[in-house]
RNA sequence: UGACCCAUGGUGUAGUGGUAGCACAUCUGAUUUUGGUUCAGCCAGCCUAGGUUCGAGUCCUGGUGGGUCAACCA
């Protein structure tokens, strides 16, 4: 056992999380376990920000021999529904991971309210009877202290009272809150006497109508992991300023329940996903969804989890990705080119090559027999022997990318154009020797002929020709419906408004979308798969009896920050 | 005129107080029956000023810059 070698490599990888872990390891901290826990809302679908809590979460379990529990945090009843509970569930396992225990905060209400009463009876807490207005004025400002409310010192056993009246049904929403007493001047806004119970009537996906008083995150979240076990709770930068209250609710907890030792649930907290281009935040995401921005939750220009899949993006693709981008207190913005990088690098080595002309324009061998047709083999995988190959028909009428074609080409154009000879991929090389216009000037068909030596396998196919382009018979092609997609968020500009790019991004008069992106396509509707190939390199992958393809074009045009203005996309 | 968090190439991330690495992006060249892939190479970095130290990206202090916090959201 001399090779110390794989052990420190794996620590100079260590993030700082992974650090906190192995020192509480080795100090012996809540007797050497590890625990922790996915606490998603249900109200939204999950993103490609919370892959990144995820592999956190579920990756810090799998490292160190711990348990991760999924546990949805569902205190607000209004907002939630059992439809983003699936959903959620599933984009997990999709993305690789699975869960010890299925778990609600909902599961605690009871153990809460307990809880809460038991701050009320120690004079902790008081129910405040003020407007939301009343209360947020008194709270002051960052800089300025808060006043106390009137009700501040009520007797206890009016709290009490209220306290169950607030879930008993007879209070009106918003009429009456509980809250802890801590204090009012605190440079932590959190500590100002926070509200920890509200009234809401809307009834919960999972216990109906039984609740009218619902806790607020504050004061469910570190009660809940207190309750699981949890000994890591990792969540994102924005609640740093919450762990003082986590703790002092942790520590009142404890008191109660002496018989918990030295264990405690300690929050951690790393910076959040963002990505260029693209919208992140939940609210804008439900808005493209529920205003009909977008086709849904799936559509594969949203940054969901379940748009990539449709997008064709791999869960390897995003794990790979997640890793490469670190945990850190550093709050950057990732360039979404790493992203790409990393479905590129695992498309490249997996997916399966297969035909399609997006934009065809007919070209003719012209020296090529009229009903001769031929099969070309095609090899599936260039980087993988073993995915074999498939064939292809040649005929005399082909179809190629109108884009291949120039009749005045610039030097540094290979591809087909009078009098410059290419190479059919898989088939044989010919020479553009003219074409046929319209009246309007537009190319209708293409003129070639093809030397017959040169086919694929021939020794004479070693000519050295610049250019290869892809193509389908015009006869033996099926139409395959494909829809074209160019990056539809923007945003990302750190000195400027996100909020008004994204109220641009809605207006349909203005409808902002970045060109000379790589273009994605989804497939819809397509008959025999191995008729589709892509431009220079394409990519599919997909099962080919799934209704649901995804293509990926890889046209490698450099992103530029240029923005144009297209009306009517779609 | 607060509290807390943060600062390493264009972007992101490593660096027990001891030669600043890696990935992506860009650009250049080679290979290539996908303008893909692969390979080689270029460019480029410790916010600032002090202090501690033989030695500071790392420790301390002060600046500067950025972020978070004033929802009956999570």
């Amino acid at each position: 056992m001399t090779e110390a070698n794989p052990l420190e490599e794996e620590k100079k990888s260590l993030n700082f999380i992974e650090a906190i872990v192995e020192k509480d390891l080795a100090e012996g901290k809540n007797s050497r376990k590890i625990q922790t826990r996915f606490p998603p809302e249900p109200n939204g679908y999950l993103h490609i920000g919370h892959a990144k809590a995820i592999c956190m979460d579920f990756g810090i379990a799998q490292k160190y021999n711990g348990v991760c529990n999924l546990r949805f945090d569902d205190t607000n009843p209004s907002k939630e529904d059992v439809e983003y509970v699936d959903s959620i569930k599933e984009d997990i396992q999709w993305l690789g991971f699975q869960w010890g225990n299925e778990y609600y905060a909902s599961d605690y209400f009871q153990q809460l309210w307990d809880f809460a009463i038991a701050l009320i009876k120690n004079d902790k807490a008081y129910i405040d009877e003020q407007s939301s207005e009343k209360i947020a004025e008194q709270k002051g400002t960052p800089t300025q202290a808060g006043t106390e409310s009137p009700f501040r010192n009520r007797p206890v056993s009016e709290s009490l009272e209220l306290f169950n009246k607030m879930n008993s049904g007879e209070i009106a929403e918003g009429s009456m809150v509980l809250r802890a007493k801590i204090d009012m001047a605190s440079s932590n806004m959190h500590f100002r006497d926070p509200i920890i119970y509200r009234v809401i009537h809307h009834p919960h996906h999972k216990t109906g109508t039984s609740w009218k008083a619902y806790p607020m995150y504050d004061f469910a979240h570190g009660e809940s992991d207190y309750f699981e076990g949890v000994t890591h709770s990792i969540c994102t930068l924005e609640f740093v300023v919450h762990r003082p209250l986590y703790d002092w609710f942790i520590d009142e907890l404890k008191k109660l329940h002496p018989e918990d030792g030295e264990y405690r649930p300690r929050q951690y907290e790393f910076n959040r996903l963002s990505l260029t281009y693209t919208v992140m935040s939940k609210r804008k995401l439900l808005q493209l969804v529920k205003e009909g921005y977008v086709n849904g939750w799936d559509d594969p220009r949203m940054p969901t989890l379940c748009g990539y899949r449709r997008r064709g993006y791999t869960p390897e693709s995003i794990r790979n990705f997640i890793n490469r981008i670190g945990y850190t207190k550093y709050d950057g913005i990732i360039d979404v080119a790493l992203l790409e990088h990393s479905i590129r690098e695992d498309l490249n080595y997996k997916a399966k090559r297969v035909s399609a002309v997006l934009n065809p324009v007919k070209l003719i061998i012209t020296n090529y027999p009229e009903n001769q047709t031929e099969m070309m083999e095609a090899v599936n995988n260039p980087e993988d022997e073993n995915m074999g190959s498939h064939e292809i028909i040649f005929s005399r009428e082909l179809l190629i990318e109108r884009e291949d074609f120039m009749e005045d080409a610039p030097k540094k154009f290979f591809r087909m154009t009078p009098g410059q000879e290419v190479r059919l991929k898989n088939a044989y090389i010919v020479k553009c020797t003219g074409c046929k216009k319209n009246e309007k000037g537009i190319v209708e068909e293409i003129y070639a002929e093809y030397d017959p030596m040169t086919r694929s396998g021939m020794p004479e196919s070693n000519r050295k020709v610049k250019g290869t382009l892809h193509w389908l018979s015009e006869k033996y092609s099926y139409p395959a419906e494909v829809r074209l997609y160019d990056r539809l968020f923007l945003v990302e500009n750190p000195n400027e408004d996100k909020e008004k790019d994204f109220k641009e991004l809605l207006n349909p008069d203005s409808l902002q979308i970045l060109t000379n992106c790589r273009v994605e396509a989804e497939l819809l509707s397509a008959k025999p798969y191995d008729n589709f190939q892509f431009q220079r390199l394409g990519y599919f992958n997909v099962d080919p009896d799934s209704k649901d393809g995804n293509l990926i074009f890889n046209r490698t045009v450099s992103l530029k920050d240029t923005w144009t203005k297209i009306k009517d996309k779609d």
